[in-house]
DNA sequence: TAATTGTACATTGTTAACAATTAATTGCAA
DNA sequence: TTGCAATTAATTGTTAACAATGTACAATTA
């Protein structure tokens, strides 16, 4: 059954920033003006405060007080490194607890991610690609392991996306994401996790 | 140099939610109802809405739309396993950063926070002495790689540390800190990464 | 000229009133 | 009594005005 999530509206002022902010739209150190994106957004400064909190706190913004907020710099390589290990240590636990303990319904569910996934790059959609693989790992961190999974796991994968310049450059992409539900439909955690291993990187 | 650090108003609120919650003081799914913590602290509800959202962001509350926030329950042992795993991953990484590259007025302001731990055993201010014992952390992260792994540190720990019912029965606790800073100080990066491993757990 | 002080402006921080939503209560009917 | 609907109360969400702070630039002094 399809979802149809209704979205607040400060989750949706935080989606379209935080993809604004991965696609390079807004580039590193960009001031973020309170007043001008109220405006942007049709609304009064409130929302947009607590939206720019919550966008710290995820680290795509830097926040000075009484001076705002402005576009993370990407990570340093070393950091960038250390961040995939744990992005990786944590889709891994996620994977293996998925293991003979998955419906069939959560696979169709992926599945379904991926034909976006597809959808995106025949298009050459490359943000909405980027922001579907996160849902896609979204999807099954959260199966995995709820809610409390989910935030160890966000910040991360948003913080290592700053420095993604491009996609990567082909199909593989999308390959490899079918390669991990089919091990998981399989329920093969140890496939599964070499799956992961290669798509994170 | 002593540093006498102006917080806002904002990040003392922050700082007493955030030591109410992890003594136990508020209990997990407590309701905080933004009214009457704006007139505890004496404020408008504003900014203890800012206050809110950023613990909730650090995984100390949780929150619903339209609803309110509530203090979060402990992680399942399980994901207390994994956080263990990550928060020693990360720390392991900032010994090694340190090594070789750390200054003696750091390796003294280690010993001075380490010195108050050990006035707060002493004293079984047991809230103190974790809240010291974190600070201690915090400081030689953020000193191996700045804002950033701080950032990706903090909610982790923060979030392992609200299922200390106890702080652990011993002066063990304050001594394992000193080896600690001793291999830092030696430059022993093996030794202190044995010592980070001892203490995490 | 260089450094410092003072002033005007732009921006963030805070407040209190109001709107929208959820939760609790009451009243009614089966 | 029990279940449901309508109403009321309590709480969060939003707004706009005001206060406090920081920034940039001009004026002043050494």
């Amino acid at each position: 059954m399809k979802s149809n999530k209704i979205l607040s509206v400060r989750e949706q002022i935080a989606d379209v920033l935080r993809s604004d902010v991965i696609s390079g739209e807004l580039e590193p150190n960009t001031k973020l003006n309170e007043q001008q994106l109220a405006e942007r957004f049709g609304t009064s400064r409130g929302p947009i405060r607590d939206v720019l909190i919550k966008l710290t706190k995820e680290g795509l913004l830097v926040s000075k007080d009484n001076v705002g907020s402005s576009v993370s710099s990407p990570l340093t390589p070393e950091l960038q490194k250390l961040s995939i290990d744990i992005r990786r240590k944590i889709e891994e636990y996620a994977v293996k607890h998925l293991e003979n303990n998955i419906s069939d319904e959560d696979l169709a569910q992926m599945d379904a991610i991926i034909d976006k996934m597809q959808e995106h790059f025949d298009k050459e959609e490359f943000t909405e690609l980027t922001k579907t693989d996160i849902e896609f790992h979204k999807y099954f961190v959260g199966l995995a392991g709820g809610e409390d999974l989910t935030n160890l796991w966000y910040p991360v994968v948003l913080r290592m996306r700053m420095n993604y310049q491009r996609i990567r450059n082909s199909q593989t992409l999308v390959d490899e994401h079918r390669h991990i539900v089919d091990a998981l439909r399989k329920n093969d955690s140890k496939l599964a996790i070499s799956g992961i291993r290669k798509n994170i990187k």
